[in-house]
DNA sequence: TCCTAAATAAGAATAATTATTATTTAAAAT
DNA sequence: ATTTTAAATAATAATTATTCTTATTTAGGA
C-alpha cells in the first residue's frame, strides 16, 4: 500500500510538473502524515534522510501541490497554516485545547450541505469549495484535565 | 441605533472587564465595520480620532473581546486574521479573487447542520462551534475580468 | 553529452503577532 | 475628593511564519 518514489514521480510528470527529489520527498512525507503537518513539521521530518532540503523549498512545493490539487491548506484559529494530502473534501474537527485537527468522515452531512446549496444557489456567487470546521474539545482530553 | 460610548462601557463592566478608552473605542469601531477588519485596519481607522492607541493594544483588546464572546476570529487562506463583531454564528462567503469575506445569512442551512450533528453526535467530541466557509468567486467580479 | 529553463539552497527580508517594561489609568478604598 | 494599587497601555523590541533574492544546481529535452 506504500506509495513509492516512482509512483510519485509518475504522478508529478502526468501533471506536467518537473519531478525533483525534494518534491517527491515532500509529497511522500505529506502523504505519510495522518495528522495535518505544518511546513515546518514536514521540513523537520525530512531532515533525517534528506538534510539538504531547505524550508523555502518545502513552502514552495506545498504551494505547488495545493495549486495542482494534490493537497489542500487547512486554516484554523492557530497562527500557522497546515497541509493535508487528502483531496476529497472532508470535515475537520479542531480541538481547541490540543490544537489538533482530526478528519471527520461524514459523507451524508457533506452531501446534505452540498445539495442544499446547489438547490438554493447563492446570489452572485460561484461556489468552488465547502469548508466545514467543527470546533470543540475531545472528551478524553477533558477528563485528564 | 448607534451604539454609544456609554453603552459599551456598561457592557464591558457587566462582563467584569475594566472599561478603558482604548477598549471602548476599539469595540465601537469593530461594530461599525460591516466588513471584517484586520487588527491593522482597526488600528488605522482609530488613528484619526485617537492617535495614541497602539497596535499592540488593538491586538490585545480584540483577543479580549473574542475571549468574552463579543467578537470572533475569522480565518481564511489569507495570511492574516480578521475579526467579526457578530456573535451569532453565521456563514462566511470568501471570495478568492478579492479576498473579501461576506456574511451570508441562511438560518435554515445553519439549523440543518446543527440539527444533524446534534442528532447524530460526534464520538469523543464536545462541539462548541460550527464554522462554515464557502469559497468561490463573486459573479460580478468575474465579468469585469 | 550538452544545453537551457526551471528548481533549489542559503539566508536575508517582510509581515503579522506577541513580549517587555516603564508609565499611565480606572476604579476601589479611604 | 484624594489616595492607592493592580491592571492596562504606549512604545518598541522580539519572535514567528512566510516570502523573496540570487548564485548555483539539476531535470529532461535536443
Amino acid at each position: 500500500m506504500e506509495v513509492t518514489f516512482s509512483d510519485i514521480q509518475s504522478k508529478l510528470r502526468e501533471l506536467g510538473i518537473k519531478s525533483t527529489i525534494p518534491r517527491v520527498v515532500i509529497y511522500q512525507h505529506l502523504l505519510k502524515f495522518n495528522r495535518h503537518p505544518s511546513a515546518e513539521e514536514i521540513h523537520v521530518s525530512i531532515q533525517k534522510k534528506y538534510p539538504g532540503v531547505s524550508l523555502a523549498t518545502v513552502y514552495k512545493t506545498l504551494d505547488l501541490l495545493v495549486q495542482n490539487h494534490l493537497a489542500s491548506k487547512v486554516v484554523t484559529d492557530e497562527d500557522k497554516v497546515r497541509y493535508d494530502a487528502r483531496t476529497e473534501s472532508h470535515i475537520h474537527l479542531y480541538c481547541e485545547k490540543t490544537k489538533k485537527i482530526m478528519d471527520y468522515e461524514d459523507d451524508v452531512l457533506e452531501q446534505l450541505i452540498r445539495n442544499y446549496i446547489e438547490k438554493k444557489g447563492i446570489p452572485n456567487f460561484d461556489l468552488t469549495g465547502i469548508q466545514l470546521n467543527l470546533k470543540g474539545q475531545s472528551k478524553t482530553l477533558k477528563k485528564q484535565q
